[in-house]
DNA sequence: TGGAAAATAT
DNA sequence: GATATTTTCC
């Protein structure tokens, strides 16, 4: 982020000057309240009942930075009303009642935090974390006119700072009731591994979930990697007790960064009394979660309802983003070498762990064996009938190693993973010509420049000779006889083979003796003229039409 | 570890 | 019931 002179002195004294909206209905509070938060140099805006505020709010919403509501028992309608409606502004509510139902339920409609009455100044000096918090953790598209500013001073401020080596004072403070975790109190520093998380439990706000590596306050007991995969994730349900946050930043710590860089996962976390609740981190745009307020929209026993969200570990949602890196990751490192452990580390997303990603390239390469042999389906009998009569009804030698660590990368374009139920899915396995994914979906020819994906298994005529020879000699180049190896059925112990493994063995030999037979290799095909002049010559008159898209 | 399959969750 | 994801097993 940019740091500008400029912006530093707009806003250089922060947290001064932050307009803080008050809503009180007890004039004596709110007198008391306001006094302290502008012994603090903050601007207070007092309202006392639900309306005026959220009116307030709704005709120059720019004009708050951060609201401090009060509950209380008569009328506590309209506090959750203006805690529901005001989503957009870091809300922390404060109550003379400590009814553990009452803050759950304002924390599960958005608050930001549940501070007991009477207020003290300690308390009151830091609600500016907040603000801070969702400057920083709101998405960029998220992040209304208001925060930018913040944001931008913040960063700012944070470079001057840290220059000097420490952050200023910014009150390490600890806000206690319904705060019992380990508050953050300092601003964000690009290395602190945590954000300027208020101290309350937030059941939302983008954040990360807790790395392997990056379980800073967390017990490290496991020795084995991994199970500290997993009890990086659980972990940070056991350990953060209280805090329902576990946020830990990428490892580049830089506050922007990570929300690229953001899993979704579901996430249970051990709350106060012990319940579970379950927290869904997400990519910062689905930062509104729906869930969070519709639970708070429940009766007291939020919190049940809450727990029964989710009781198992987390759970990935493999986002269009994030498969997107998948498989960015599976083709930088070529479909042979993509291993688990190698995207998982190449994808660097927070919180995933190998696991997932063995689980997802699991499918991954599911879908691809599901779908391409289909595609072949279509365009094999062609060459059943011409060239192997006797090959099986599915290419299944034509099968691309995707297994096989020891066979050269004949990666085919991965296609897309069928037609998937849901819209996200649809995405996410690219239908043909879904733009996230064309880009990533070519790069898997990388190794193969100006092959198609058609050209895989596609009814392919023998190539004239001429083409032959050169076919032969980039088979051998691309050290073909390596896709042998991947028709592991073969060997040579393998005697009992199954019906079908005998016709497979029987394909390979042919495949190795004649080169020349127009194998799924995943090379060049020829010329579409050269083919054509071919086919005709062998009587074959009916062409697929993809032949000639893939070839021009 | 990687990968397949079983078990679960949604 | 179909899928997606996690767990388990090898």
């Amino acid at each position: 982020m940019v740091c500008t002179a400029n912006e530093l002195s707009e806003w250089k004294d922060f947290p001064k000057g932050l307009r803080v909206l008050l809503l009180d209905e007890d004039s004596n509070s709110a007198a008391d309240i306001k006094s302290k938060l502008e012994a603090m140099d903050y601007i207070v805006y007092t309202f006392c009942n639900e309306n005026e505020a959220l009116s307030a709010v709704s005709s120059r919403p720019e004009s708050f930075h951060v609201a401090i509501v009060e509950v209380n028992a008569d009328n506590n309608n309209g506090s959750f009303k203006f805690l529901e409606t005001a989503k957009d502004l870091p809300t922390i509510m404060t109550s003379n009642i400590h009814c553990i139902n009452t803050m759950m339920k304002c924390i599960a409609l958005g608050a930001v935090e549940f501070l007991r009455k009477p207020l003290s100044e300690d308390k009151l000096r830091n609600i500016w974390q907040h603000v801070v918090h969702k400057a920083f953790n709101a998405g960029g598209n998220d992040l209304s006119q208001t925060l930018k500013p913040v944001k931008e001073s913040v960063v700012s401020m944070l470079h001057l700072e840290l220059e000097n080596g420490k952050l200023e004072d910014k009150d390490s403070e600890k806000t206690e009731d319904a705060s019992m975790a380990h508050e953050d109190d300092h601003e964000p520093s690009p290395r602190s591994d945590k954000y300027p998380a208020p101290s309350t439990p937030q059941i939302k706000q983008g954040g990360r979930l807790l790395d392997d590596g990056d379980c800073q306050d967390n017990t490290n007991c496991s020795t084995e990697k991994e199970s500290m995969e997993q009890d990086g994730e659980s972990k940070s349900v056991e350990t953060t007790s209280g805090n329902a946050i576990a946020e830990v930043t990428a490892s580049d710590g830089q506050p922007q960064g990570p929300r690229e860089t953001e899993t979704v996962v579901k996430e249970e976390a051990d709350l106060v009394d012990g319940t579970k609740e379950s927290t869904k981190y997400s990519h910062s745009q689905n930062r509104s979660h729906s869930k969070d307020s519709h639970a708070g929209a429940e009766k007291p026993n939020t919190v049940s309802s809450l727990s029964k969200v989710n009781r198992k570990k987390l759970k990935v949602d493999w986002t269009p983003e994030l498969h997107k890196k998948f498989v960015q990751a599976v083709d930088q490192l070529g479909i042979d070498q993509a291993i688990p452990s190698r995207i998982l580390e190449l994808m660097k997303v927070e919180g995933l762990t190998r696991h997932n990603v063995a689980s997802h390239l699991q499918k991954y390469r599911m879908h691809r064996r599901h779908i391409l042999p289909k595609e072949d389906d279509r365009r094999w009998p062609q060459r059943d009938q011409t060239q192997r009569s006797c090959f099986p009804h599915k290419p299944i030698m034509a099968f691309p190693p995707y297994h096989s660590n020891h066979v050269v990368p004949v990666s085919p374009v991965y296609p897309m993973w069928g037609a998937p139920p849901h819209p996200a899915n649809i995405q996410m396995w690219g239908s043909p010509g879904y733009p996230p994914w064309q880009p990533t979906e070519s790069w898997h020819w990388k190794p193969y420049p100006g092959v198609h994906a058609d050209a895989w298994g596609c009814p392919v005529m023998p190539p004239p000779q001429g083409y032959c020879s050169a076919f032969t000699q980039n088979a051998t180049g691309f050290n073909y006889s390596g896709t042998m190896d991947c028709r592991s059925p073969m060997t040579p112990n393998s005697v009992e083979h199954e019906p079908e493994d005998e016709i497979i063995d029987k394909v390979v030999k042919e495949a190795i003796n004649k080169p020349w037979l127009p194998l799924p290799l995943g090379l060049k095909p020829p010329s579409t003229d050269i083919v054509l002049a071919e086919l005709s010559r062998q009587g074959i008159s009916t062409i697929p039409p993809h032949i000639n898209g893939s070839n021009s």
